[in-house]
DNA sequence: AATTTATGGTCAGCCACACGACCATAAATT
DNA sequence: AATTTATGGTCGTGTGGCTGACCATAAATT
């Protein structure tokens, strides 16, 4: 979602910008809710840990967006998930009541937001369909095609150049697997060209060649 | 969501009222998307095809739901998921123009549907995470409680007597499994008195029960 | 009433993938 | 530089649940 200049410095003189290291979270489930963030910059999970202390991940949030907006919409009083900073991220908090007056004043920010949620929707969605049509390593591939549009140079229609640092267990923990099969899908994945994998960063993937991977 | 006595009977006014019987397509993926529809009766599945035939539904909508409004938001042009009636349903279609407009001239049904569109989104996150976290006998169990809190009765903490006809091979395409698994696991519940299921309908659920085959 | 179709029950076979175990290497900390 | 910690590779093992096959019964159609 982009916002105009305008929004922009609206948000900037009501919100305050707060820079999070990784791994440092954001905010945690059953926490009041009086703020939402805007992401500046970085990249964020959306997780819920479980009873056995896993991490289960409903999504990640990228440069742009807002999060922790749908408790405010909803009038919830507490955070139903949390969030971590997942590198360096750079966040912009705004109060609850300032966000909900900008709303009020800005018909045309209130529709973009409700564009920001229908997207979102559709987006939780497609994940779900993924999820029930995919095997493991089509979600596999599902997630790093779409974490490569977000932050790599969208290229020729092959390969795309990108800088993705993110542990195996990370990945697992998104697509809800385990820690040894992306371990061993990432270097099938690699033998096969669908990405270029080197140490600990997959620095390249080959759009066409992960997408025959998918389902559908 | 309950809308108010002036809100319906704008709709009204500006939709138009179609029933539909058991089986019938509400609209499918692909369609021009010109209207947005309201379930002022009856159960509404939301599914894809897959290319070998198969259904996947992302989700069931209730009487008092708006469906297909997510396309409208984010001005999508074609339908990306479809809608069948999975009983008898009576439906208010509502052109897309007039419904932009009641959302330009009533802030407050503007913020209504900004709230319907947020908890959406949540319940859509929570299915997802519901997906991840429990095999099939748990999401069976959340799917069964969710049905027959919207359709029955909320009676003592214990049995809520519902009246549910939906075929096995339904259960399996919303929680993603196989109609073999869902006979064996329906048979399993009523062995252990989760629920209580006669020919071919459920007439009463346990909800503590049923819980307890629900992870965290 | 007779036939066809839709739905449900059950069983055997198979395989994807979670899990535990163990070691190798890289990164971080001292 | 030495030690500790985080991350990645790999291999068995076990099993949940999908697939297919087949029959029983209920519902719908003639």
């Amino acid at each position: 979602m982009v916002l105009t200049d305008d929004e922009m410095s609206f948000l900037t003189e009501n919100g305050s910008e707060i820079k999070y290291p990784k791994g440092q979270i954001i905010f945690s489930e059953g926490q009041k809710v009086n703020e939402i963030y805007f992401i500046k910059s970085g990249l964020v999970k959306i997780y819920r840990t479980t009873a056995d202390g896993r991490q289960v991940s409903v999504g990640l949030r990228y440069a742009g967006d807002f999060i922790g907006c749908a408790e405010i919409f909803s009038n919830y009083t507490e955070r139903e998930y949390s969030a971590e900073a997942m590198g360096k991220v750079s966040i912009l908090i705004v109060w609850k009541d300032s966000f909900k007056k900008m709303l009020a004043e800005r018909p045309q920010f209130s529709e973009k937001i409700l564009e920001l949620m229908s997207t979102r929707l559709r987006e939780a969605q497609n994940t779900l369909y993924d999820f029930i049509m995919n095997p493991i390593q089509g979600r596999l591939a599902i997630l790093l095609l779409s974490m490569a549009q977000r932050a790599g140079v969208e290229g020729e229609d092959d390969i795309i150049p990108v800088r993705l640092r993110v542990t195996q267990e990370e990945l697992a923990c998104v697509i809800g697997s385990a820690r040894q099969t992306i371990s061993s899908l990432l270097n099938m994945f690699r033998e096969d060209g669908s990405i270029i994998y080197k140490g600990r960063e997959i620095i390249g993937i080959n759009t066409k060649k992960l997408k025959s991977w998918i389902q559908e």
